[in-house]
DNA sequence: TAGATTGTTAATCGATTAACAATC
DNA sequence: TAGATTGTTAATCGATTAACAATC
């Protein structure tokens, strides 16, 4: 089944892929991605076949039309536009993080409602007042938003959103929200993966602890 | 089974009563707190007799003994006292927020190479000279620690960790860490956190993201 | 051809949920 | 007592892995 975890290894084959093609590589077996990603060879066969994707039996997987359909899937050939709604520590984090561009992700804005953070410097992400919100989402057709305000300012911030046609978030308030189930909310807290770091140390980690490590990043 | 997902509804269960108990109440049936927190009763008694937790038949559970209880489990009688490894973007947006300390997790000090982030003004957290993390985290018993560094001096960064006698880490560095098998690694990718709802809104809902919403946090 | 690898089906594993006896 | 809720066992569900026929 397609779900976040099945999107995740997709994102790792792919920058695996994208690794090995730099390397000058042509050709790959599953079993290759596997060891790279740290999955088995099963699952990057179901993987893929979940999304139709198909290789050459006794010939693996042609790396450049495989990345080419990963890079689809992912929505990887166009750049994607988010804007960030607070910019306040972990928006300015986000703004200044390098990581996302690197990704193909664009950050176009972010907006406040303290005026101390506004700014438009030439080269600089742009602070806006939060009432430009509507209107720079919908010229900028932007889909994608990020919640980085205080917990008590989320759930309506996150209502602006919507109704300016924002699709999917990312949520950094540690509250939980209410959408439409037409909309993608995806949580991150960072005190609770704080939190279970100071579980599993407190308690050990004979009662299994594999299951954190399950989360390994690419 | 003991999972990083149990022990976030533990977390959540805490939260849960906490709230009950500021609002005066005294006893709480495994059907109010799964309401509160979005799973089922039969959940929240599983996650109990996990942990030896028993209420009272027909009584429900008494919600201080229940909240002492998690409390111990999840360490939060005694403040949890970390470092950070870098004070970039990422390190200075966690230093500033305020969610940790509420959480009794305390921010003990941050390390940098760079010279021009140090910093020890009153009140603030001090910002020091990497060369001094072994020292600090010996002296003041740390035993979790925060990565904030680029990807490239990750690894050198967890082993430095490491050897200073930190067991958890939670790295936000988008690398694969080796580490031995007694310690905990916890990774948060910011990236990856994005790219998963730009795939749902590129691909549509209807392949089931249900499981991207399993992710609410409390 | 013989050998190796895919794609898919079946088996396994683990976690969640339902059911219900125990009992307050 | 009758009714309600727990604690635990069994059933279900979903995801991962193993196995293997197809085939290059």
């Amino acid at each position: 089944m397609v779900n976040k975890k099945c999107i995740i290894r997709l994102l790792r084959y792919k920058n695996a892929l994208h690794r090995l093609n730099s390397l000058g590589f042509v050709k790959v077996f599953s079993d290759n991605l596997a060891d790279a990603v740290g999955v088995t060879a099963s699952q990057v066969r179901k993987d893929f076949s979940l999304f139709g994707i198909c290789g050459n039996k006794r010939g693996g997987y042609q790396i450049e039309a495989l990345l080419g359909k990963l890079n689809h899937i992912l929505g990887k050939n166009e750049q994607q536009k988010v804007v960030i709604v607070g910019g306040g520590n972990i928006g300015a984090a986000l703004m200044k993080y390098k990581g996302f561009e690197k990704e193909g992700v664009k950050i176009a804005a972010c907006f406040d409602i303290d005026p101390a953070k506004y700014n438009h410097k030439e080269g600089d992400i742009p602070v806006l007042p939060l009432e430009q919100l509507r209107d720079f989402v919908r010229q900028n057709h932007i889909k994608i938003g990020v919640i980085a305000v205080p917990d008590i300012a989320a759930q309506q911030v996150l209502d602006l959103m919507l109704a300016a046609g924002i699709k999917g978030v990312l949520n950094f308030a540690p509250i939980r929200l209410r959408a439409a189930s037409d909309c993608v909310i995806n949580n991150v807290n960072l005190v609770l993966e704080l939190e279970t770091v100071i579980y599993f140390i407190i308690n050990g980690l004979e009662k299994s602890i594999a299951e954190i490590h399950e989360e390994q990043k690419s």
